[in-house]
DNA sequence: GTAACTGCAAAACGTTTGCACCGTT
DNA sequence: AACGGTGCAAACGTTTTGCAGTTAC
C-alpha cells in the first residue's frame, strides 16, 4: 500500500480516503476485476462513493502505470488489475465462469520478438490471455 | 467468398445483400477493422444500411467462428477481422497511429501450453498482441 | 407462406465530463 | 487559501433490442 501511496505523492496527487480504498480493493482483489467490482467493494466503507471516482482514479493509477487494463471478448466492461512492477505475467482466462488466473512466466520467445524488431516495427509491450476451461469448470461439467 | 455463403447455408441462415456486403467488407478491408468502418464501406453500395445490421451479422460470423474480435485498450470500439482458418496469426498494433498489422508467425512456444495443461487449467486459443510503434510512426516522429 | 432479416428508433451499457461543493495539503 | 478531488447528473460512444415491415427460401 505505502507503495503506492508514494508514487501518488511523487506525482502531486492528495490521498483521499476514496483513493486508498480503490488500492485497497486492488490489493485484496488481486485479480482481474471491474470497476463495478471494486465499487462494491469499495461501498461497504464509503456507501456514497460514486463509479465515477473509481473510473477517474483507475484512469490515474493507469497513467502512473500502477494499473493494467484488459478487455475480454464477451466479457462486458473493461478488466483492472494492480501491475506489480516485479513480476511480467499472463492470465489464463475460464469461457465459462470467466475468472481469470494468472500465469506467472512468459511463454513468448525471446527470438520471436527479435524477429519483429527486423520488420521495422519496434516492439515495446505484448498482451497475452489464454482461453479454455478451469479445473473447477471442467469438474462441474463432468458432473453433469 | 463462397467459401462464407456455404457457412451461411449450413446454419440455415439467409444470405441477403447486406450479409454479403458485410463479408465482401471484411475481405476488402483484410485487417482489424471496427464496426464503423465496415458500415462506411458498405453504404457505398447500400446506403440505407445501418449500424444495427453490421453488428447483427458481425456477432453471427463470430457465432460459427468466422469472424474474430479484439479490443484494445485506449481506443473506443471492438476490432473485427476476418479469420482465416489456415492461418493462425497476431497483430502488430501501433501504438501511434493505431494500425494493426498481421504477424503470419506464432512466437508462443508448445512448451508453454503444455506446462499450463498440466496445471489443471484446459487451453483452448489463445490471443496475443504486440503493441509498439510502426515503421511509418518512427519515421514521422523522427522527422519532428 | 413462413421464418428470418432489415431499418428505424429507442434503450442499454460502460465510461467520461461539467459543475458546484468539499477536503487535503 | 488554493488546488485537486469528489459526488451528482447528464452526456457520450458503442452495442443491443423491440417492433413493424420486407425478403429469401
Amino acid at each position: 500500500m505505502d507503495e503506492y501511496l508514494a508514487i501518488l505523492r511523487k506525482n502531486r496527487c492528495k490521498i483521499t480516503p476514496q483513493r486508498r480504498a480503490v488500492i485497497e480493493a486492488l490489493l485484496n482483489l488481486h485479480t482481474f476485476v471491474t470497476a463495478q467490482q471494486i465499487l462494491t467493494y469499495v461501498k461497504r466503507i464509503y456507501p456514497e462513493m460514486g463509479l465515477d471516482t473509481v473510473y477517474r482514479n483507475l484512469n490515474l493509477l493507469a497513467a502512473f502505470g500502477v494499473v493494467s487494463q484488459i478487455s475480454i471478448p464477451g466479457r462486458e466492461g473493461n478488466l483492472f488489475e494492480l501491475m506489480n512492477k516485479n513480476c511480467h505475467h499472463h492470465h489464463l482466462v475460464c469461457l465459462d465462469c470467466g475468472n481469470a488466473e494468472c500465469l506467472e512466466y512468459c511463454p513468448v520467445t525471446e527470438t520471436g520478438l527479435k524477429e519483429m524488431g527486423s520488420n521495422g516495427f519496434q516492439v515495446v509491450s505484448h498482451s497475452l490471455q489464454f482461453y479454455g476451461y478451469c479445473r473447477e469448470c471442467k469438474e462441474k461439467s463432468a458432473n453433469q
